[in-house]
DNA sequence: ATAATAACGAGA
DNA sequence: CTCGTTATTATC
């Protein structure tokens, strides 16, 4: 049924008409008579009987297309199921809408799915599988040989294992090639996947890696910024099995694939990768349930390692793929750090962009020997919260380890979870009690490079605009993060400035986004051995510093992955935030059957009038949560409660 | 939204 | 105790 109401989460028997027996197959989208008015449905499955006593009769079948795929309901049932939604919710974001014009041209070219055509696609895997023992087309790993693990991981590919991989990818690695390395094996071992990127730029370039790689119309592009025919059209060529390799951006994350034998995400850290509508679930942990339910090889990989992507190393769900210490000392940039005290830059040319010193030599050196340079320069609009004046960590409040807050410049600082003042701070690290709040003018920095350089080709690349690459020759480019072009060649000089504005936003995962950031960049520089350098304006003994100078992510998500056990924040545990007026928060939480050992955090102001209580448990009565939630949410949707309120499990920001 | 069903209270 | 009216609840 397709009412968002969570009461009525569960499924309706009909009667199915003479008229309507063919067309009613499993799958199918319906319309159906509901309290009074006709609504539109999903139909699940065909039985012979019911319980109920007296039932009514399937109004319509909207289209006799099945475009619900068994693998996809079972999915978006488990995905509910763990983030306390309703399966109507979760259909909405996994079944593309209806666009009849679309769904007449796939039609009229291919005969329509058969009844069982599932059945069929199963069977012809095994077939497949058998036809293929001992004489399977092998891929060449190419560049997966950089990592001891990689061949291994074609392979298992190739033979159908659900081998789970944490891939953590070389500075200057080509990591759409290497997914559609991945993809390739997989198919070759007569299997389909399903590829999900963060954005646009992301997705060309993997598919044009994919059509390096398969040749022409093996796979399909699915995104919703291709527009509603384009992305039904894509959508139902995978769903009749016309091709079996999907790659998009999370609209894609239930795709229909038949025979699925690998899921894969990359840059996972990303928070495009989260979506946006409810129950707001994340593509890395849609993928991965998918790989858990239907023995299917999952494929997480990144420059950088996210927490989440550890905990699956730690917990041996997935094993790590990286390559060895003389590999990555080989391909990375030579590195290092510098104050951002503008008193150094004793050049004159320097101290007018405000640069330090050493990232204004680096530049002009790079630039002397005629290689680009890039300049990544955070984007306005982050908060940044309190951290210690002498040793820049975190304060985080005493009593529950929320972010401290200054309400004013000479204000005490306030827990902005539990609302607790915390007068006497003193910071764990250091001892200090002195708190520093923000920084200022990262824009500006980096137009007045321009000026400190005459003569360079200046490009920018940003929200406006996003360049896909830039010539090889001297150059200087100016991005945010997300939006460094590649150079051809590599870039001779990477500056990452401003970092003080990236490790201090008031985020749970301010170090781990940093660095993400700071690889993604400096992953586009030339090896050290071949000139390339990279200078981060940050103090050196910080931990997403250190990590970004050896290129040791896993380290570091390690070392996060550890501090979250600790200080009890997600992945370690599992949290969902409530959020809605007072009354109506404090109204759900009290009808909900919580777990015993969960605790309930807040209450700490939200958006307009609004609060937000957070729930935390261990990660073992996770489900326990979110049933008592869905069901807490029912109790009040069934008695009409006026005032909404929003369910989020492990949101993305916790603050 | 609407129909069923339970709850309630007045009159016999 | 029965009937008619009104709150409640489920909705095939």
């Amino acid at each position: 049924m397709d009412v968002p109401l969570p009461h009525l989460d569960r499924p309706f028997d009909y009667l199915v008409p003479e008229a309507l027996d063919a067309d009613a197959r499993p799958g199918v989208r319906v319309k159906v008579r509901f309290a009074g008015q006709l609504v539109d449905g999903w139909l699940l499955e065909r039985a012979e009987a019911s319980e109920h006593p007296k039932l009514a009769y399937l109004e319509k079948v909207v289209s006799p297309v099945p475009v619900l795929s068994p693998e996809v309901a079972r999915l978006a049932r488990a995905v509910a199921d763990r983030y306390a939604g309703s399966l109507a919710d979760v259909l909405r974001l996994a079944v593309p809408p209806r666009h009849a014009r679309a769904e007449k041209a796939v039609t009229a070219a291919d005969a329509p799915p058969s009844a069982d055509a599932d059945a069929d696609a199963d069977a012809d895997a095994d077939a497949d599988a058998d036809a293929r023992v001992g004489g399977r087309a092998e891929v060449d790993p190419r560049g997966w040989r950089d990592y001891p693990a990689g061949p291994a991981l074609l392979r298992a590919l190739t033979d159908g294992k659900p081998a789970r991989a944490v891939w953590s990818a070389l500075p200057g690695e080509d990591w759409a090639d290497r997914y559609a390395d991945a993809v390739a094996a997989t198919v070759a071992g007569g299997r389909g996947a399903v590829v999900v990127v963060a954005d646009a730029r992301d997705l060309d370039r993997l598919d044009a890696a994919l059509t390096a790689v398969l040749g022409a119309g093996r796979h399909v592009r699915l995104t919703a910024a291709d527009g509603p025919a384009r992305r039904y059209r894509a959508f139902l060529t995978a769903r009749t099995g016309e091709v079996d390799v999907v790659v998009g951006t999370r609209a894609a994350m239930f795709a229909p694939v038949r025979r699925l034998g690998l899921v894969a995400i990359w840059d996972d850290g990303d928070d495009l990768h989260a979506e946006p509508r409810a129950p707001y679930p994340h593509a890395r942990d849609v993928l991965l349930t998918r790989a858990q339910l239907g023995d299917v090889a999952a494929l997480v990989g990144g420059y950088a390692r996210t927490a989440e992507a550890q905990l699956l190393v730690e917990t041996g769900w997935a094993r790590e793929v990286v390559a060895d210490r003389a590999v990555v000392r080989a391909r990375t940039p030579a590195m290092a750090p510098t104050g951002d005290d503008p008193q150094l830059a004793r050049d004159p040319g320097a101290a007018s962009a405000r640069l330090p010193s050493l990232a204004w030599t680096t530049a002009r050196d790079a630039l002397r020997a005629d290689l680009p340079v890039l300049v990544q320069v955070p984007r306005r609009g982050y908060v940044p919260s309190v951290a210690c004046a002498d040793c820049r960590a975190p304060a985080r409040c005493p009593h529950c380890a929320g972010p401290l807050a200054l309400p004013s410049a000479q204000g005490t600082p306030a827990c902005r979870w539990c609302g607790r003042v915390a007068a006497a701070y003193a910071c764990p690290e250091c001892g200090g009690r002195r708190l520093r709040a923000s920084v200022t003018g990262a824009r500006r920095t980096a137009e007045e490079l321009g000026r400190a350089f005459p003569g360079v080709p200046v490009r920018t690349s940003g929200r406006e605009e996003v360049l896909a690459g830039v010539p090889g020759g001297a150059g200087l480019v100016i991005a945010t993060p997300g939006a460094e072009p590649v150079a051809e060649g590599g870039y001779g000089a990477v500056l990452l400035l401003d970092s003080w504005a990236l490790l201090t936003r008031a985020d749970l995962r301010a170090g781990e986004e940093a660095l993400r950031r700071w690889m993604a960049a400096a992953a586009l520089a030339r090896p050290g051995t071949a000139g390339g350098r990279v200078v981060v304006v940050a103090d050196g003994a910080l931990a997403p510093v250190q990590a970004l100078l050896r290129w040791d992510s896993a380290w570091f998500a390690a070392r996060e992955l550890a501090e979250r056990r600790e200080l009890g924040f997600p992945p370690a545990v599992r949290m969902a935030s409530v959020t809605g007026v007072a009354e109506a928060v404090a109204d759900l939480l009290a009808g909900a059957r919580l777990p015993g050992d969960a605790e309930v955090l807040g209450p700490v102001p939200a958006e307009e009038g609004r609060e937000r209580m957070l729930v935390r448990v261990p990660r073992s009565r996770a489900a326990a949560m979110a049933e008592a939630l869905h069901a807490a949410a029912g109790q009040r949707s069934a008695r009409k409660a006026a005032d909404p309120v929003r369910l989020q499990v492990d949101p993305l920001t916790l603050f």
